[in-house]
DNA sequence: TATTGTCAACGAAAATCTTCGTACTTCCCC
DNA sequence: GGGGAAGTACGAAGATTTTCGTTGACAATA
């Protein structure tokens, strides 16, 4: 029943799997009120969510308390990583460059924004020479 | 009718773009049979995104010829642009560099494609001092 | 112990996306 | 001018995603 291949959240559970990213393990009703600062939804929305979530393997719970409380099974990383790498793959064939210009492009980029991503290829390349 | 504030494409319709991009403007056999060579799936399949998508206002069609001819409406730069943003929003919150350090991570890059990289800061460093 | 509030489970409606079968039209050529 | 090939239009089934309402369990408390 475990499911190793796991699959790329859909845009709702993204969103919930960012509050579980930042508050850490969190009961639905926690998970719900973080939510509902930025959108109107209901309740059992957030607890349905969670409960497919549970049934794909997503995240998993500690039932030991009334209110369960959900965590992320994968680290937050792991699932950026899986995120971004779709969107290379599909939009950009592969191409991390190509996919950098048009994250630039976007919207300003300030001074120090690039000097961190500098730092960053610095960073790699120091690592893979 | 027109609509302005463009959505998202779908996966498939992404699929769909990708043809049109690299062939330019197409009728529907041509985009039909440069995917038959990914993945197996009807002509109607095809006809029908292309004209969900010309509903939308993603691609426009010459009717001309019997054979209309498809096109997308807006440049691919466009749309790329705006799915990467879409991302960079939703999982990063708008940070490139952590956008950067997932790509990167994602998948060995090679020295080329890191020296790629830096000669973009380079260029758009000096565009925008 | 009756009342009120919190919670998980379940099912199902609504919305969206994907896929294709069928029907009708147009064109070609034998 | 009849038959087949190639096209579009239409509708609809299936799959997936999103959203809740309702129900019944449990718990705190008046």
């Amino acid at each position: 029943m475990a499911h190793e291949p796991l699959q790329k959240p859909t845009a709702s559970e993204l969103e919930i799997l960012r509050v579980l990213w930042t508050r850490g393990p969190s009961t639905v009703r926690e998970v719900y009120e973080a939510l509902s600062e930025q959108k109107s939804l209901g309740y059992t929305t957030v607890l349905k969510l969670l409960q497919i979530m549970t049934a794909k393997g997503t995240v998993r719970r500690n039932e030991d308390q009334r209110a369960h409380v959900y965590e992320a099974c994968q680290p937050a990383a792991e699932t950026k990583r899986q995120l971004v790498d779709d969107v290379l793959q599909r939009v950009f064939e592969g191409s991390a460059s190509e996919l950098m210009i048009h994250a630039l492009e976007g919207r300003p980029t300030s001074k120090k924004e690039l000097e961190e991503l500098r730092r960053l290829l610095d960073e790699y390349e120091g690592r893979k020479p």
